[in-house]
RNA sequence: GGCGUCGUAGCUCAGUUGGUAGAGCAGAGGACUGAAAAUCCUUGUGUCACUGGUUCAAUUCCAGUCGAUGCCA
């Protein structure tokens, strides 16, 4: 394992701690905290939620007892909440953070999240969330062809560019450009910030069939846990973004019998497996990251090998 | 034991009036900047159960064997 960086010592860091679900991020990232007698910022868009407990997989009390944690569980599912938001509210907080420690950890798997802390984001006005319906309305009653001429009409340059077959970006850009009156290719371009602090990007990972395990267990202990009263609980807020999510969804289907409930435990496993390979694309593609297999390395080895490099 | 149905990709199954086969799911790879645990794209050669027979040619027709399943005894 090699960990570069010429002024990592002394100097404000940021330690993204991140890797594909289930590998592990929740336990090395305390351990490594406790160490370095720092604190954690989660940048999981899930586990901000706090309706959404055991199916998130949020740090359990006795975790977050150990050291402190930003960002988990303090939304309600029925707040908007968003990536700009999040970065606005991860840089308020690392100027308090930064103040007091040299070393800052991040950990949690939400690739785009972990991207705009560090390269920012472009300036647009927050979503109006009526245009959004409105629109949603109109590809639902329309369809995708309309949708795609609307945007070839409102910004060509878009829509030469874009993945016509993703109605999401298509929405998104149509929603930008009626809400601006300029085009979403104009207004969202932005130069990639300089933070004023260094950033160190490590993945933790396994072998892909031992993050498969993994992930199976979990999700049996979910269920052992109460996953199924906690998502009866949610039930009624179902139609919701924050509940389109990996373990609630399928459950849900259960509910209105579309499905066993063996079918549904099944169709976690499945969903979560296929999460955690997009995550893996999304890191790949990023060659900052330093990758640790943590397979065979316990959490001793691991702070050692890492400390080295910080001190 | 008798009669019938079935045995095709990891799974569920199509199909070939005889010219060696294709969907969905899973798996693999990829995209991604205010929905991101979301959303979207690409990707399917497998002794067509086995052994014989008929045929220029059999996964397809015929016989037998094995396995599954149903009905009758």
């Amino acid at each position: 394992m090699t960990i570069s960086s010429s002024n990592f010592a002394d100097k404000k860091t940021l330690i993204i701690l991140t890797g594909p679900t289930g590998v592990g991020k929740t336990e090395y990232a305390i351990e490594l905290a406790k160490r370095l007698k720092t604190e954690i910022i989660s940048c999981d868009s899930r586990q901000f939620y706090k309706e959404m407990s055991i199916g998130t997989a949020a740090p359990s009390q006795k975790q977050l007892s150990q050291v402190k944690h930003h960002f988990i569980q303090h939304k309600s599912i029925v707040d908007y909440y968003n990536i700009s938001m999040f970065e606005k509210d991860v840089f308020e907080l690392l100027n308090t953070l930064f103040a007091k420690h040299s070393k800052v950890i991040m950990t949690g798997g939400s690739g785009l999240y972990i991207d705009i802390i560090c390269n920012g984001i472009a300036q647009l006005p927050d979503a109006d969330l009526e245009l959004r319906t409105k629109l949603k309305n109109e590809y639902s009653n329309n369809g995708l062809a309309y949708i795609q001429n609307l945007l070839q009409k409102l910004d060509f340059e878009y829509f030469e560019t874009v993945d016509l077959s993703n109605p999401n970006r298509i929405l998104r850009a149509l929603e930008v450009c009626m809400q601006t009156g300029t085009k979403y290719s104009e207004i969202r371009k932005f130069e990639a910030l300089k933070r004023p602090f260094a950033i160190e990007k490590i993945c933790l990972t396994r072998e892909k069939s031992i993050i498969d395990q993994r992930i199976n267990a979990r999700t049996d202990n979910m269920i052992k846990d109460g996953l199924i009263d906690e998502a009866k609980s949610l039930y009624s807020f179902k139609g919701l973004q924050a509940l389109n999510t990996v373990g609630y969804k399928e459950l849900f289907s259960y509910f209105d019998e579309n499905c066993s409930l063996n079918e549904a435990i099944e169709k976690i496993k499945t969903n979560t497996r296929r999460y955690a390979k997009r995550q893996l694309t999304w890191f790949r593609k990023d060659e900052k990251y330093v990758w640790v297999d943590i397979e065979n390395l316990s959490s001793e080895e691991f702070l050692h090998k890492l400390i080295n490099r910080i001190k």
